[in-house]
DNA sequence: CTTAGTGCAAAGCGTTTGCATGCGA
DNA sequence: TCGCATGCAAACGCTTTGCACTAAG
């Protein structure tokens, strides 16, 4: 039930202790970095996020924004991916104490990314048939495929193509043959 | 049972089939990288892969390593992984017709990777319960966490650190300090 | 004979680093 | 005041690209 606010509220404090545990300070850049990507749950890219700062009218340099993004990784604050291999690093938000695991769904054909929560595959499940040789802390799972929007394209461009390759197979209508 | 040869045979084959449903040729290069890819089922870097067939007395470029790559990718013979997101690229073969999903460990300390294959985990259970909107063709999962390796000698630091900041506070034994 | 593939070198691009300056504690 | 953090620009490293040459079909 907790609201954004609650989840900012609880991340910041995390934030916090995680700087004051290991001697570091607790600069505005880096509350700015950690508000801009705790107000949405969107994946966004290090320069994404310094644009959307700047359109606040907070100027940081990229620099700032990649060291901070690797603070907040190791506070557990936020997660890198690397979903296409090709694409720039994409970063995510971590709910403090969320139990629930999520998924990504990457479409390979457009690259979008959407995600899927799953109670029933959530972390302790997952790492709970693992030897004790690993200790595992947190996991993520990516399943590539085709979204439902790049599908139907495809269709229409097979069923395009079909209708240019027959000839006159099928008298219906070459529509627009644009 | 599969052995490695016919592991082998089925991935030529089925490049050899992607090949000229494309159009595209059948040269000795794909071959040679092919057949260093499934000749273990370790996870590669481009150079090292270039490496490899350098040794066996393969000379080729970087840019054919990775193009071909990127073909082998696309005809479902080898995957990408970006495990750090600092490290570059690794690549795995990918066993044709193989039902099992495997994911991978990833220790955080190390870099070091080892692979758990787990039938309750296979594609076809991940893939089952989503959306009518996405169609799944193959799913990763990762699982960072730290390796025992890591572990042990974390517990070794953090014993001599409190050993020696404790000052005489526990008269135990330094045990061996070495 | 045609044209995709290869090799080489150079460009590209996300990310990191070095260093001078600024500022939190 | 002390030393970590920031900003800038240059460096870095993996990957891609452009182009001339080679070879598969």
């Amino acid at each position: 039930m907790a609201t954004d606010a609650d989840i900012l509220t609880a991340a910041r404090t995390q934030l916090t202790q995680y700087l004051r545990r290991k001697g570091m300070r607790r600069t505005p850049e880096r509350i700015a970095i950690l508000d801009r990507l705790f107000a949405g749950d969107r994946h966004l890219q290090a320069d994404e996020l310094r644009a959307l700062l700047d359109s606040d009218g907070y100027h940081l340099s990229l620099s700032t924004v990649y060291s901070t993004l690797k603070v907040l990784v190791e506070a557990g604050l936020a997660r890198m991916h690397r979903f296409g291999g090709e694409q720039p690093a994409q970063y995510e938000r971590v709910v403090p104490d969320s139990p629930a695991g999520h998924y990504h769904l990457v479409c390979t054909a457009c690259g979008r990314i959407s995600e899927v929560t799953d109670s029933s595959l959530s972390l302790r499940q997952i790492t709970r048939r693992h030897y004790s040789s690993f200790e595992p802390a947190y996991c993520m799972v990516y399943v590539y495929g085709t979204c439902y929007r790049c599908l139907k394209r495809m269709r229409r461009e097979q069923r395009r193509r079909l209708d240019s390759s027959g000839k006159t197979r099928t008298p219906h209508s070459p529509s627009k043959p644009k």
